[in-house]
DNA sequence: GCTAAAGTGGAGACCGTCTCCGTATAGCAT
DNA sequence: ATGCTATACGGAGACGGTCTCCACTTTAGC
């Protein structure tokens, strides 16, 4: 019976080291009712939302939350990826149906009204605080990705100053969006970004 | 003897309702050393520095510190103010010495100096954060103060916009200045200075 | 000195974070 | 189906920070 029985012995080679087992189902289940809870919690109340409560109201343990998520920024960057996702690909359409500039202010705006609608996202993306965290890398890679292209183009078209740094209007844009106080900030933001985007243009001799 | 003793029923009235006793000094002494130590225990452990321990280090008990101090925020504050008040006077300075868009501009710049030193600064100035605190209204008051009269002054000399917003290049500055990653934030953001003002001049028809 | 107002301090209630480990269960092989 | 085992679960509880409460002490003012 034993003999050459040998029925797959691995199949697709999942990982290139232990020949890994398929993920269980009640793990994703309950990793995506997290993710839902959590993405409701936060916007109710705020980046500091108790993950305990978070792991209750979604019918797990907070151990399995922390397993999931090892730390608060990796659940909210979990939360946030998609939306982010959404952000940038909204960024390149703009690329695609406008001219250079109009291209990027329109991309700069947008992103305001992104952060307006879901105001977690601004400190997610803004790593000040407490520790060297390489969280949100990814993140912050798609955008300044998006942003980056739009640059490059409005550079190339002659419309903006070739020495600017793309990353420096990224990092007004998120600076003013954590600066979220008073409820008019949406308006200044906007203004702000026309702002930079005149102060961005080329000079006569640049 | 009692006659007419009277000696100085309220001398110089210190507040107008209830005839109040002068302070203790041991209040004042202690109120002294928890700013010492706060001052010192922020710039090391950043604003979320433990307020039991500051305490414990001052040589007073907890309810001594949160009575002086009842929210962090409102240590925060007290330990920045005068800082704020420094920088403001500073700011107030380059409008006698520099040439109005230049005065702005170095303004503009020495507020990014001052928050590279003392990192916490940004945090108090925004606050963003949970409820709508009231605190830290005065030393916003003080340096919007300052940036709102070098604006106005650039204004009245040609050198910028009529319908430019002050406020919108302090919301900006204090934005910037809270995206503190990475460690060339500081020359980003003297860059985004000079982009902003340029983006504040005049335009042709305004 | 005496007295009342002002101030003190620290125990402890409360809450959020995060770990640990005994228990449950899905995937896989047979 | 059945058993075996890696995988995942959950929640009690250790930990640490926040903030309150109030019996006690100290001071200002007479």
């Amino acid at each position: 019976m034993m003999s050459t029985k040998h029925p797959k012995p691995d199949v697709h080679a999942k990982r290139l080291k232990p020949a890994r087992r398929k993920p269980r189902a009640d793990a994703q289940r309950n990793r995506g009712r997290v993710l839902e809870v959590a993405k409701q919690a936060f916007t109710r109340y705020g980046a500091s939302a108790s993950l305990d409560d978070i792991a209750k109201e979604a019918g797990v343990g907070a151990g399995t939350l922390y397993r999931h998520f090892p730390t608060r920024d990796a659940l909210i960057e979990a939360v946030y990826r998609t939306e982010v996702e959404k952000l940038a690909a909204a960024e390149g359409k703009f690329a695609e149906s406008l001219p250079p500039l109009e291209a990027l202010r329109a991309s700069m705006k947008l992103f305001v009204d992104y952060v307006e609608a879901k105001h977690i996202i601004a400190p997610a993306l803004n790593t000040y605080a407490g520790g060297p965290s390489k969280l949100y890398e990814t993140s912050k890679t798609q955008i300044s990705g998006a942003i980056n292209a739009l640059v490059k183009r409005a550079i190339h078209s002659g419309d903006i100053r070739k020495d600017l740094e793309p990353f420096d209007l990224l990092r007004a844009l998120i600076g003013v969006a954590s600066v979220a106080s008073s409820p008019d900030w949406p308006q200044s933001a906007k203004r702000l970004v026309d702002i930079l985007i005149t102060g961005s243009r080329p000079t006569a001799k640049n």
